[in-house]
DNA sequence: ATAATCCGGATAATTATTATCCGGTTTAAT
DNA sequence: ATTAAACCGGATAATAATTATCCGGATTAT
């Protein structure tokens, strides 16, 4: 049971696409290329951030991606919930069900409750923090010069 | 991103084992056999229960499994982390580090503290519930006569 | 027109999980 | 003692989930 690693690209990459100044896009390859991912299958991952709306796709020659929203109405649970999908980590196979002979009326589930409950636990931090709260955190005082860097990188990169 | 269902599977054994009387033990088989799993499978998933000191196994003909400790002292916690390993559902991987092009003394994760806390969250939650508390919900009114069911089956299996 | 990009479907490669098998050790019963 | 029935643990196979690739189509700046 592991988080897939394309939620923790897709936040770097939003955090990249959250430096672009407007109008300006970031083409798929260049993201990927400074992510360390798989081209073709972060293309996709991207994809699932478009179809959840908070990012926008530009086609065409001098097409890339941008954000679609700000970044403080972007939570790191909706980029979770983009990529991961909406199954819930426990799914109750009924086995108690079984094992008790209940019948359809009565099913229930022991742990079911538990483990909603669990997981609302956990993904109410992930709604917590947004983009613009992670941005924040990543221009402090002591990644300040690097991240200078790393907008001029963006700033090369990005398209119109 | 999906809960393994050995970590069901095991609660319920637990829940199972916890309904013998003391000294008797329960045949590995005859258990998977109630909760519809993979003998041979299952039985890996007893000893892992078993290397994390929540049951004990009797070998020899007349062997089996019986708990270890009381049902009060088992939290679902107890046999999740049996099962699942300790490892936690984020295995931050670097990626960050690397677009920041940052030394090793500075490495950090700007993910890692947030989803360290999700995860410890989840966590508490799960370490709220022992053996105990489940087994009371299961002797509740509702079910009580289908119980009482699954205590003679129980006694028809056992072992001493 | 052309080239560069996104799009989406099919498919393959890789990894994680579940399942099986087999030879070994322990123990109750004969 | 011998035997049969259980646990033990390592090797291995089958299945499922995740990651990765490929290709033909649609869109748009030049």
């Amino acid at each position: 049971m592991q988080m897939k690693t394309g939620v923790e690209q897709s936040v770097y990459a939003v955090l990249l696409l959250n430096m672009l100044p407007d109008k300006a896009v970031l083409h798929s390859e260049v993201i990927s290329g400074q992510i360390g991912a798989s081209p073709t299958y972060f293309q996709k991952l991207l994809r699932k951030l478009v179809s959840a709306d908070l990012i926008t796709s530009v086609p065409g020659v001098k097409g890339g991606f941008k954000l679609k929203k700000d970044p403080e109405d972007i939570r790191v649970y909706d980029i979770y919930v983009a990529i991961e999908g909406q199954q819930s980590l426990y799914s109750p196979s009924g086995i108690l069900n079984d094992v008790l002979e209940l019948e359809y009326d009565d099913r229930c589930c022991v742990l079911g409750g538990l483990m909603e409950e669990a997981e609302e636990s956990w993904k109410a931090v992930l709604k917590r923090e947004t983009i613009a709260s992670l941005a924040e955190q990543v221009e402090s005082d002591r990644f300040v010069h690097h991240v200078t860097d790393l907008k001029k990188w963006v700033e090369e990169n990005m398209v119109v």
